[in-house]
DNA sequence: TGGATTTGACCAGA
DNA sequence: TCTGGTCAAATCCA
C-alpha cells in the first residue's frame, strides 16, 4: 500500500502520533484475523472477521490520508456532489479547469494495465515524439465519493508490449467492502485457506479483461464487495506481484525520488514473514 | 437506456 | 506559441 509514497514534509507530531496509532490498531487486527483463520474456535470474546476486516481497511484508509493530506472521503464526497451540481453544461465552459500542481505522483512500468481499481477513461492524445498516444484516466468515483486520483497510460517505445503508467494522486475513495464486509466460510471444501473468500484489489485479481486493446480500463474490480469474480485466500497468498511491476518511480511535484522498487510478494514469504513489529515501525522523515 | 468510450475543443503552463 | 491535460458532446455498446 502506497511503498511509493512519499509523505508531506510537514506533519505535525499529533498526526504521526495518529497515524502509527491508526497503524498499531490495524496490526493488531490483522493478528487477530490470522488467529482466526488458525483457529476459528478461539475466537469467543473477540472481534468477528467482519469487524477486523473492515477495521483493518479503515485503518489504513485514516493512515493514507494522514500521510496525503487528504480530506476525508465523505467530505470530498459531498462536495464533489455540490461542484458536480453546479458544473455549468455550457460548451463555452469546455476544457476550463485548474491543473493539479504538486500532486503525488509515481510512475509504473507494467506489462498489465490492470491495478484492481476501476477508471474511467476521459481522454487519449498523441504525445510529441512517442509513437503511441497516451490514454487519461480518472477514477470512476470521483463524483460520488470525490475522488482526486487519475492515473496516463502509455505503451512504451521500445517495442515491448510494457505500459508506463502514472498515478496521480492517491485514491481517496472508500471501497465498497469498508461498508460491508463479507467473508464467505466455504463449508465444503477440504482447503485450510478456504476459508475466505472475496475480492481483493491488484493486478493478479483481475477475472475479466477487455478484449479492445486501446480500452484500458478495468471494468470489473470497482470494490472489494463486488462478488462478481471471488477469489480464495489461497489464490490472495499465492499471487506472486514482482512478474507484474518492474519499476516504480515515486514523483512529488518536480522531484522524483527514483525508488526502482522490486515488489515480489511469495506466498511463502506472506505466510511465515508476516510480521509487525511496532518497534521497527519508523517514520522515515 | 444508461454507462463507458471517443474525439475535438479549450485552457494552463512552460 | 506549443504541448499536454481536461472537458463534454457525440457515439458506442451491453
Amino acid at each position: 500500500m502506497g511503498s511509493a509514497s512519499a509523505p508531506p514534509e510537514t506533519l505535525s507530531s499529533n498526526k504521526k502520533r495518529a497515524l502509527i496509532e491508526e497503524l498499531v490498531n490495524g496490526k493488531h487486527c490483522a493478528t487477530q484475523l490470522r488467529i482466526l483463520f488458525n483457529n476459528s474456535s478461539e475466537m469467543s470474546g473477540r472481534l468477528s472477521a467482519q469487524e477486523l476486516v473492515h477495521n483493518i481497511f479503515t485503518s489504513f484508509h485514516h493512515s493514507l490520508s494522514l500521510l496525503t493530506g487528504v480530506e476525508s472521503a465523505e467530505v470530498s464526497r459531498i462536495q464533489a456532489t455540490d461542484s458536480r451540481k453546479k458544473r455549468p453544461a455550457s460548451k463555452e465552459k469546455r476544457g476550463c479547469y485548474k491543473r493539479r500542481k504538486a500532486e503525488q505522483t509515481w510512475a509504473v512500468v507494467s506489462a498489465t494495465v490492470e491495478d484492481g481499481h476501476a477508471w474511467r477513461k476521459y481522454g487519449q492524445k498523441q504525445i510529441l515524439n512517442s509513437k503511441h498516444p497516451r490514454s487519461y484516466f480518472r477514477c470512476t468515483r470521483k463524483y460520488d465519493q470525490g475522488c482526486r486520483a487519475t492515473k496516463q497510460v502509455q505503451r512504451t517505445d521500445d517495442g515491448s508490449q510494457t505500459y508506463q503508467i502514472t498515478y496521480i494522486g492517491t485514491h481517496t475513495c472508500r471501497p465498497d467492502s469498508v461498508k460491508t464486509p463479507q467473508i464467505i466460510k466455504d463449508s465444503e471444501s477440504s482447503e485450510p485457506y478456504n476459508i475466505l473468500s472475496k475480492k481483493l484489489h491488484g493486478p493478479h485479481f483481475n477475472v475479466k479483461q477487455t478484449d479492445k486493446e486501446e480500452r484500458t480500463t478495468t471494468t470489473t474490480t470497482s470494490g472489494l464487495t463486488d462478488m462478481d469474480s471471488v477469489i480464495t485466500w489461497k489464490d490472495i497468498i499465492s499471487a506472486d506481484y514482482g512478474n507484474a511491476v518492474s519499476n516504480v518511480y515515486s514523483c512529488t511535484g518536480t522531484t522524483c525520488q527514483n525508488l526502482k522498487l522490486d515488489i515480489a510478494i511469495k506466498a511463502a514469504e506472506f505466510e511465515d514473514e508476516f510480521q509487525f513489529d511496532e518497534s521497527e515501525f519508523r517514520l522515515a522523515y
